[in-house]
DNA sequence: GGACCCGTTGTTAACGTTCACAGTCGGGGC
DNA sequence: GCCCCGACTGTGAACGTTAACAACGGGTCC
């Protein structure tokens, strides 16, 4: 084998010889200590263009006991939402010196949610995100002895830990004083499934503003985020008599509720009003449009890492609570009554 | 503070004391060493379980050369398709016995992944995937002089490194094969932006089987993969007498130019039959429902997972090139002429 | 002029693991 | 009875960095 290929990568020492000064010196100068004098520094710096030397980030994570990555614990990054937080997070993550490493959970049980924790704790990382959307991820965080600093992302009342969410119950809110402004009697509600908090949080709201109106809160039709699932529920609503607005819980479904109701020749806006909630992309171009309830995952996945990082950098702190406010994005699906 | 808290973590020493063996032993019986005696490796255990110790991943990454990490670069992770080629390589990885460690570009240029890959070199990573969609990604990967074993996803013809991609010539084919066999006299198509390879095969395999077939090829009209640049090439294809077929380029697009039609009043299929690419979620939620190609993304990152684990484990390789072969989903977008 | 301090540099010892090698012990072949 | 071999275990030295401390020189302050 040619000599070139198996001679190994120059370290610290060697970039000491080169320059003349000691590897502590060297040390020194790639960690910005304020006493190294300039004239040394810039002969190190040289052996050290010369040499192409990189330092070994993983004998430094070992002396000092910080790796600078952090873990993100997310579930089905495939869905828009939890991809674009963990976008957020990502590049959040990076600006502020951070490597990030992902585990995607199929399923959010305790067992999983606890193996992913120790999977990342076995790591090293020097703090995790966990996206637990779930009342049962949630809890598991509540109830698990983490020795990193966490922050949980849409994680509700859980345990010990910062929390970053959006105001679900305000966007549910949003969404139905819409609708009832509008003059319709009551709205209707596909939510989506009962363990997550989001869908409880938009439940919450949607029920608070028919209560505050004074009307009666139809028995909501249960979702899994899919518009597979919209399509079924839009059908249920197409064959009933007095539906006039409906809020689904989030755009997927809507798309699946629009569907079915083109199906069975229910017009939208004119017979029935719609809105959705999170404003993917494709919203603007459903027929029609979709009124929609915004939420910001890119300011919630930096929000996690800047509480994060506060807490990493910052010494031990309260445990925070960041709430995102939700928008209101008026389109074409909404009608008066 | 309580002396609890303060305490460190069980190191192999403490292991080793506790069950009255060396520290060897104790690394012996981790890391499944045949030659210890079964009564030994029981104490070990029992010691093990009862300090709580978890062995430091870093001391090991430093001696052994391998942190057992992959370092994934890929672009917009928002978008449906490296969304979901993310998630299937993170799942593989992880079954492998590997950490995954992201890094999301915005945009893709040389610096970025060079900076990108340099940035991962640096954490140690054995190995890295780059989800690299466009031409310029595929040159920087080629040009890098990289010491790490990389597969490149939809790379195209890149340099030294191993791909795995979709054949999106063939895609292009089954889209277009398929409206002319409907008996539309040619197809228009809106293409995806210039500089993607992905966007690039799908003109070709529609041109290729307009030419088989002995159809003039109209000019492709652009987009940059946006439900809107769909809806603006939509409005610009409505305007026209005689276009009868529509091949997107992918699905979002496709709704732009659903919806574009909708507005315009041109009927699909009756008038205009549309087939897009990508099978996302919604698309069958389309009005009318997308007949589409379908692009197995979680294969894709499965295979690429695969690929750069037989070459971390089975030393120096082949450089290997693995085409998973898209597939046609007949939905009612298309109709015969 | 001596004590002291600060800026600058070097020396030595961690960090927690695995690797290389050297023992020790018991059994089988001659 | 001796030698050798194989199973098992222990000892010491890496790995490449940062932390702690010591040492040196020159200036300032009294």
């Amino acid at each position: 084998m040619g000599s070139s290929l198996e001679r190994r990568l120059p370290v610290m020492a060697d970039v000491a010889k080169e320059a003349g000064v000691s590897h502590q010196t060297v040390s020194r100068v790639l960690n910005d200590h304020p006493n190294v004098r300039s004239e040394t520094r810039t002969r190190v710096l040289e052996a050290i263009d010369k040499l192409g030397y990189r330092r070994n980030l993983v004998a430094r994570a070992l002396v000092t006991k910080h790796s600078r990555t952090l873990g993100v614990v997310s579930f089905d990054t495939t869905l828009y939402g939890p991809a674009s937080t963990v976008y957020g997070i990502e590049r959040a993550a990076r600006a502020a010196g951070y490597f990030v490493s992902i585990v995607s959970l199929k399923s959010i049980d305790k067992a999983g949610v606890r193996d992913a924790l120790d999977y990342l704790a076995d790591q090293g990382v020097d703090g995790i995100v966990v996206v637990a959307p779930q009342r049962s991820a949630a809890q598991a965080l509540a109830d698990l002895p983490l020795g990193v600093p966490t922050v949980a992302v849409e994680g509700g009342e859980a345990g010990d830990v910062s929390v970053v969410c959006v105001d679900q119950v305000a966007g549910g809110r949003l969404a139905t004083e819409h609708l009832l402004s509008l003059g319709h009697e009551t709205v209707w509600h596909v939510s989506g499934p009962s363990d997550w908090l989001e869908a409880e949080g938009r439940v919450a709201g949607w029920r608070a503003a028919l209560e505050q109106a004074g009307r009666e809160a139809p028995r909501p039709l249960a979702g899994d985020w899919s518009p597979r699932s919209g399509y079924e529920a839009g059908r249920s609503l197409a064959s009933l008599r007095n539906v006039t607005a409906v809020f689904v819980a989030n755009d997927q479904m809507a798309l699946g509720v629009l569907r079915a109701f083109i199906e069975q020749g229910v017009r939208v806006p004119e017979q029935v009003s719609v809105v959705g909630f999170d404003d993917i992309p494709e919203s603007e171009f459903f027929s029609p449009p979709l009124t929609t309830i915004r939420q910001d995952f890119d300011a919630v996945g930096r929000h996690s890492i800047e509480v994060l990082v506060r807490q990493l950098e910052g010494g031990p702190q309260e445990r925070e609570r960041l709430v995102v406010p939700p928008t209101f994005v008026a389109r074409v699906s909404t009608a008066r009554a």
